[in-house]
DNA sequence: GTCTATATTCCGATAGAC
DNA sequence: GTCTATCGGAATATAGAC
């Protein structure tokens, strides 16, 4: 049986990734998540240092996250379509979860970030930008996409519809974000 | 000459409407904005009661903004392309500034600000979008613009991509935000 | 090894000085 | 009318109890 600690350290990731999502990172403190796991917000810091630890232990997870979709989409044999709308799915899940996405957030919030996390920010977009890069890459090959500009052009375009399209629509309203995820989907169908 | 009190409360908005825009709304203290005016943080809350009271006058502040380009476009010879670029230019100065917009900064904070501001938030967006969707409408028109998205849509994947697009561009640097530009041109003139 | 009691700093805000 | 001295509370973090 796992220590209780290696679940605690877990629990108190997934809390702050809901957080940090749901609120932003200068917007949580540990006594937030402490209040959630009924103990004193001093005991978090058993588990994570310090604020930024904790951040940066976020960060991995998505990473972490990020390479493992990547991996499934690889070896799956969905089409370039079908694995560009599992990426799109997570981002409609935010959308009725009431969060924006952890690029949103930790890009709104850059200038305030601990240096020693800001590499993981910039790993992490890159990433994320790279697979879909090299999906729509793929399924223009393919003749399943169709569009004129790069590859990467059109993930910057596709990305940053989504990124916004879920902050703006926990204001306006989910039908905002649905008719943008319809009309990008349209952009690269041809 | 102006009594000193309105200078102060003008310099307090300018000053916090950068600190917004760079830092987020949770991540700037009146000590902040009291230090560059070299006074007490206790004096800024004469000028204004509370950072929500502030805050509320930065929004009422962006609102006129809008509302007066709104007026100057309308009354000018300018073509839609024009008057689109005239919108586009206030981000790309954004991204030399190492900021984001107003828009995307109190969208990334929404669950956090005082509900006494969110619905004028609500009516910023409306006014901004209702531009673009109008400028689009117009050029469509005339036919300086090809799209086939409704004006709404259309406006509505302009605003996205320039939002998270001033967002990225403080990490992975200008050159996105360059080609996010050109690409979303290219879009609208079909 | 895991968590609590406690220190320190900073934030937003009030009461009152000039 | 304009600003300062100061308060109450919350946030991050350390030292040490069990």
């Amino acid at each position: 049986m796992a220590p209780r600690n290696q679940d605690t350290k877990q629990e108190i990731l997934r809390i702050g990734m809901d957080l940090i999502k749901r609120y932003g990172y200068n917007a949580f403190s540990y006594a937030d998540i402490s209040k959630v796991l009924e103990m004193k917000n001093a005991a978090v810091h058993y588990h994570f240092r310090g604020k930024e630890d904790l951040l940066a232990g976020i960060l991995d997870q998505y990473l972490d996250d990020y390479v493992q979709l990547g991996k499934q989409l690889q070896v799956s044999r969905l089409t370039s379509l079908q694995k560009l709308d599992k990426f799109i799915e997570r981002y409609s899940v935010l959308v009725d979860s009431n969060c924006i996405c952890i690029i949103g957030s930790v890009a709104s919030d850059y200038n305030t970030l601990p240096e020693s996390v800001k590499a993981r920010v910039t790993e992490l977009i890159d990433l994320v930008l790279g697979m879909v890069e090299k999906t729509l890459q793929e399924g223009k090959k393919k003749g399943e996409f169709h569009f004129t500009e790069s590859a990467r052009t059109q993930a910057l375009l596709i990305m940053t519809n989504l990124a916004a399209g879920v902050q703006l629509a926990r204001i306006s309203g989910k039908q905002d974000y649905v008719q943008i995820r319809k009309a990008l989907l349209r952009q690269v169908k041809g």
